[in-house]
DNA sequence: CTTTATTGGATTCCATGGAACCTATCTTCC
DNA sequence: GGAAGATAGGTTCCATGGAATCCAATAAAG
């Protein structure tokens, strides 16, 4: 009844996770920045704010795996700097419903083809094979998925 | 003369890892805290001083992929709790080898098998192939590995 | 309908890492 | 040998996310 798997070191995968992710994110950020004055913080921010139909407070903490404060605290920044709207949900006056300004749309837009270039040459330069990055993905995404399911893993990083 | 691969979304690739890995690594965090009392940021810190021979700061920069400051003050937060000690390196007296303490030893350690458990059950449960894990094993690694090679991704996250 | 329990998210206090700055020390150059 | 340049890492100011707390609003129970 084996459903670990001996061969692989978990461990030394998760470290190695924990690394990439990091610098991937450091690089990713650095581009954003240079190129558009913002970093990835905010572009996760606005395009999920963008991506989910109305969404809320509770939509962003899913989304992007962080704690209720982070998320509000990280809606109250691009409030203030006129990236985003909050309007009071009528049915539930307890949240709100969070929208971009066209300041917001014009920047997301403008940021994304930075982004997925920047993602594409840090991969790319690697030289995996294709078949290997579609494992990659896929597998990442079945974790994705699979984590978001679970129950008390809606914390953030310490 | 592509070595890009539309085929796989690196974009989207790149959102699930690091969903994926704020996920895991608040899970293993909290994991270690319930069990030991410290968290992911400590157990990091005292794996490399265990591992590195004669480590200095610059060398829980490079392994950790954080800044110098961050790395220089992580230390201090160790040997302000009694688990590293800093030696001044006589062949160079800009810096100091670190070292844990029989505490930080023994901490290390103690942590080391929930460590281990921790991620081992959190990957498992995903159910992923055993034939995939060992490809994002191994995938992980060769991005890890380049880019630790490269330039100017020493940075942390913004 | 009223009371109790739960929920959504705002706020406060705190921890930690980044950028910028700084200083002691080492290395290179002339 | 001394001056200039580079380096190792410590410190300060700041940004951001987490945990705990809080309160208004909603849902559930009786």
């Amino acid at each position: 009844m084996r459903t670990q798997h001996p061969r692989t070191d978990a461990g030394r995968l998760f470290d190695d996770l924990v690394r990439v992710e990091v610098r991937l994110y450091t690089a990713v950020d650095a581009r954003l920045r240079e190129q558009h004055g913002s970093g990835l913080g905010r572009f996760d921010l606005l395009r999920v704010v963008a991506e989910v139909p109305g969404c809320r407070v509770s939509d962003v903490v899913r989304v992007l795996a962080i704690t209720v404060g982070a998320a509000s605290k990280g809606v109250d920044r691009q409030e203030r700097d006129g990236l985003v709207r909050r309007t009071v949900d009528p049915s539930d006056r307890r949240s709100s419903f969070l929208s971009l300004t066209p300041e917001g749309a014009a920047l997301l837009d403008a940021m994304r083809p930075t982004y997925a270039a920047a993602v594409r040459d840090l991969l790319g330069g690697a030289g995996l094979p294709e078949r290997d990055l579609a494992t990659v993905a896929t597998s990442l995404a079945l974790l994705r998925a699979h984590l978001e399911g679970g129950p008390a893993n809606v914390r953030g990083r310490a």
